[in-house]
DNA sequence: ACAGAAATCAACACGGCGTTTATTAACAGA
DNA sequence: TCTGTTAATAAACGCCGTGTTGATTTCTGT
């Protein structure tokens, strides 16, 4: 979405993905309507239709800032760090506060009722976060290396998933840090 | 879904399920109307209101018979099996067998454009299947050890969903038996 | 202050929704 | 094979959200 330096076209779009993150806390975006998106902004229906195609992709629009502030906040990770450096604590750390500041939206797209599509693409992220760091250690690959790394990435966003549900009783410091030692020691140690 | 004797009422909805699964190869749920699926039956549109209330009602009958399938493929995992037996390998091998006689249903609600909802109650099943696995072994609980369970489940229906999507290239009891020994050994051992 | 653009309002045709009616066809059981 | 029951059909209904339009007003950046 090019942004603008509009006052009033910030204010409609901030409007608009305030109400669509209040609505969808009580019922799914499939039974949102445009119309009923306006009234709750107190916004002409047209002036939707000037920002948006459909409700869908104004909810892409909001997905797709999560992503890119995800994949940010994970970035240092993937060009910094030397072999073999410690940098899964930190960035999983640093992703996890990101969710946390953004857990409203978070939960209401990744959890129940959320967008398979999103989901699939923030495990894609976490795999190659994933996959970047056993590099670091070990550059064998096969047809099978795949799928474990998609194991330990879904486990994390399966773990990420549990504990918005649960509206974060933990502080992120900690799920990251249970998830840095699944990585390390695997469940087995832990058990 | 109560059952019926009517041969015409079987007919229908059979109709109806086939039909959803096709169309829903091609696009998203939320773009598949009564009336569209009703043309595609050469079905009546009011045929349609007798036996679901929209097409989500249907779908979700449709996820019921899978979940109700799979929860039955898994049983014999909780009942039987005395304490420490080894019945991860052949309870896995089971499930992962009879979803791929439903792969086409399966491949469209479990990944892109799925049901969250859905993915996440098959992943509550597996969930409380190591769950219990593990508790044979170990009958120490706490906070913690949901993320664990969490994580190992997650990570399942993670590389099943991969499986899935890419067709399964492999058969499902070589996915069975990777999944069992990363459970066993944990993914270090095979990284 | 001014030109440009965004937001508003009202109205439009379109199409799917969910329901109803009368009618026809298929069914299960005797 | 007959019979009462019930599912499926066809046609029509009002309703509502959609996406677009044109004219008008309000706000914005410079």
């Amino acid at each position: 979405m090019e942004q603008t330096d509009d006052r009033r076209v910030r204010k409609t779009r901030r409007l608009l993905r305030e109400q669509l993150a209040r609505l969808m806390e009580h019922k799914s975006v499939r039974e949102i309507t445009v119309t009923e998106l306006c009234r709750a902004c107190d916004i002409n229906r047209g002036t939707f239709y000037r920002h948006y195609a459909d409700v869908y992709d104004l909810l892409h629009s909001v997905e797709e800032e999560i992503r890119r502030g995800f994949q940010q906040v994970m970035d240092p990770v993937f060009s910094g760090g030397k072999l073999g450096e410690q940098v899964i604590g930190p960035g999983l750390q640093a992703a996890f506060c990101y969710l946390a500041e953004n857990a409203d939206m978070c939960r209401v797209l990744l959890c129940r009722g959320g967008d398979m599509e999103f989901v699939q693409q923030v495990e894609n992220l976490m795999r190659e976060f994933v996959r970047e760091q056993y590099r670091k250690v070990n550059r064998r690959e096969g047809e099978m290396y795949d799928y474990i790394f998609t194991y330990i990435a879904a486990g994390c966003i399966g773990v990420l998933r549990q504990w918005l549900e649960q509206d974060m009783p933990q502080p992120p410091q900690q799920i990251a840090a249970l998830l840095e030692q699944i990585m390390r020691e695997g469940v087995l140690a832990l058990l």
